[in-house]
DNA sequence: TCAGGTACCCACCTTCGGGTAAGTAGGTCT
DNA sequence: AGACCTACTTACCCGAAGGTGGGTACCTGA
C-alpha cells in the first residue's frame, strides 16, 4: 500500500507534494471536494466515473492521514459520511491551479481528448 | 512501458499535467535542467543520486516526446549528447514553483527527512 | 418478500513502474 | 594489451498500484 512507503526522505517540495497527490484519482478528490465544498462517499463515486471502491476509501483515507481531507461520520442509519478538505488540502489545491492551467494549455496543443462529465455523472466524452 | 498508456483522454489539466510528470525522476530531472540550463547524460546522473541509467533514459526520452526536453547529440568521440529544457519545460517548472512552495511547507509540518546533495554530487543526508 | 441503498472490508489477480546487471561501439589513457 | 570513458540498449525480475468481485449490517420502499 502507498502509505507504507510515504513520509520518506525527500530530494525537495516538488518531491514531498507529489508524494502526496500521487495516485490515480487523487487530484480529481481533490477538485471534486473544492467545487462541493462537502460531498458524501457515494456522491464522490458518482462524481468520479470510473473510480473502484476500493480505490476511493483508500485514497481518502491516505489523504486523510495526510491531513488533507476531513471525515465525518454521523451515527445514523443508512449510515453517512461526510467529507471536506481540511485548510491544507484548499491550500494544496491552490498549489495545483497553476499546474491545472499549463495541463489545460497541454491539452490544447497536443489536442488530446478530454472526458467531459455532466453534472448528473454521465460520461460525456 | 509509460510511453504507450498516456495522452490519454484526460479528465482535466492537473490530470493532463501529471501525466507528464509522472515518474519518479521527472521533476527532479526538470528541476536539474533549469539549474543548470544544459546538462550532459553523465552530469545528469550524477546529479541524481540514486537514479538507474535505464530510468534516466527511458524518463529523458518521455520527456522529449513530451516536448519538455531538448537533445543535442554532438558526433564526437567520446559521443556528447546535451539535454536542455524547451519553452514548454520551462513553463512546466514555473507551474510546478507553487506547489514545490506547498511540498516544502509540508516537509517542515511533518518534520520529515530531506535528502540533501552538495554541488560534487556526494549525498549528505 | 426481496431488491436496493448506505459505507464500507476482504481476498485474489493483473499490470506496470522501476531496479539490476549485463552487453555494445568506438576511442583514449597507461 | 587492457582498463576506462562515452551514451546508451537489452533482458530479466520484483513489488506495489490498481482492478474485480465477492461479503457485511442495517434499514427502506415496492
Amino acid at each position: 500500500m502507498a502509505a507504507s512507503a510515504r513520509r520518506g526522505p525527500y530530494f525537495c517540495g516538488i518531491d514531498a507534494a507529489m508524494d502526496v497527490v500521487a495516485g490515480k484519482w487523487k487530484s480529481l478528490i481533490l477538485w471534486e471536494l473544492h467545487n462541493y465544498g462537502t460531498r458524501r462517499f457515494a456522491e464522490l463515486r458518482r462524481g468520479l466515473p470510473g473510480v473502484s471502491e476500493k480505490m476511493l476509501i483508500q485514497h481518502l483515507r491516505e489523504m486523510e492521514e495526510d491531513g488533507l481531507v476531513h471525515r465525518e461520520v454521523y451515527r445514523e442509519v443508512p449510515p453517512k459520511v461526510e467529507y471536506s478538505l481540511t485548510e491544507h488540502g484548499v491550500s494544496l489545491n491552490a498549489a495545483l491551479a497553476s499546474l491545472g492551467k499549463w495541463g489545460t494549455e497541454r491539452i490544447r496543443r497536443i489536442g488530446a481528448e478530454k472526458v467531459s462529465v455532466d453534472v448528473a455523472g454521465a460520461v460525456l466524452r
